[in-house]
DNA sequence: GGCGTTAGTGTTATGAGATAACATCACAGA
DNA sequence: TCTGTGATGTTATCTCATAACACTAACGCC
């Protein structure tokens, strides 16, 4: 995703060394609980922690070949799959893109700040994994999964715009 | 949209007196405020409220006619647009459906508990038009609207299960 | 090591969701 | 009546996501 506004924002994505990092730790989590990272999952974590901000997933098909080439949309929609699944990527539904996870812990509730500006999202712990889930409850309802994003502007847009 | 499960459900919508009431209610709110409910406009929420749960736009734009033919997606997705705005229908970004409105009042943020079993939505006031903007304040951002849909299972389904 | 089972991948094709662009129409106000 | 604005009709296209099936790699077991 990137900006739809005029004015300037910083690049989002990690440093090389990070992304290694955080490559070698998801691997090793994958490890732990059984389960293989294989080379186009870790591809598709590569390419979401190298963009640091929410990414469509016909953008990392065009990206995922490291030649240049694209890749099939069930490669990437699978390796997503895992990743979420793992809690090691996130879907964004209002805006139909996926971006990594930025919290340290397995497959997690999350919720999200989206800029509409200049499309950063910065993730949080669910605001209402209280208010929600005691909302459900009246109502009857067993909570298994939420969503929860708010839309908005960020700190650098709200100056610059 | 309907059931995926295998035992019985309870039919969701309006009778047709409490449509055309809702119908004519809709049309005054938007006549005082300067609107004008024209007639693909009309269709689409009646559409929705007949349904009683949330519907995917394919689905009305399949049932749109009333003599059986379809409508174009245009149409369809352009009364969507200005029945959220007005805030007499919702987008439930989690499941790329539309519902109408169960609130009296205008323009207003909602909230969604959806079961995935039979398809069946309760709208709620958002419980964390507190929360959420509270921890928006606090990273600095300046929210504009929100997305809060919780998935699960609806009391008849808890049951029956 | 050989073998079967299972999870994962590659590939083709298609289904489902949404919008751009432009022509035409309806209505309110000057 | 003229004119501008908002709404609709229509065509085409774009974006998002998955079904189905063949093939391959890894793991456990004897």
């Amino acid at each position: 995703m990137g900006s739809s506004c005029d004015h300037d924002h910083a690049p989002g994505g990690l440093t090389a060394v990070e992304i290694g990092r955080a490559l070698d730790l998801a691997e090793r989590r994958c490890v732990a609980g059984g389960e293989r990272m294989t080379a186009p999952r870790r591809r598709v974590l590569e390419l979401l922690l190298d963009a640091g901000e929410p990414v469509k997933a016909y953008d990392l098909i065009a990206r995922f070949g490291t030649d240049g080439t694209a890749a099939k949309p069930p490669t990437v929609y699978r390796a997503l799959e895992f990743l979420e699944k793992q809690g090691m990527a996130h879907r964004i539904a209002s805006i139909s893109a996926y971006v990594a996870c930025s919290m340290g812990d397995r497959a997690h509730a999350a919720a999200f700040l989206i800029c509409d500006c200049c499309g950063a999202t910065e993730e949080i712990t669910p605001p209402e994994g209280k208010a929600l889930q005691q909302a459900a409850t009246a109502s009857g309802y067993l909570l298994e999964r939420t969503t929860i994003e708010g839309h908005g502007r960020c700190p650098a847009c709200r100056v610059a715009a």
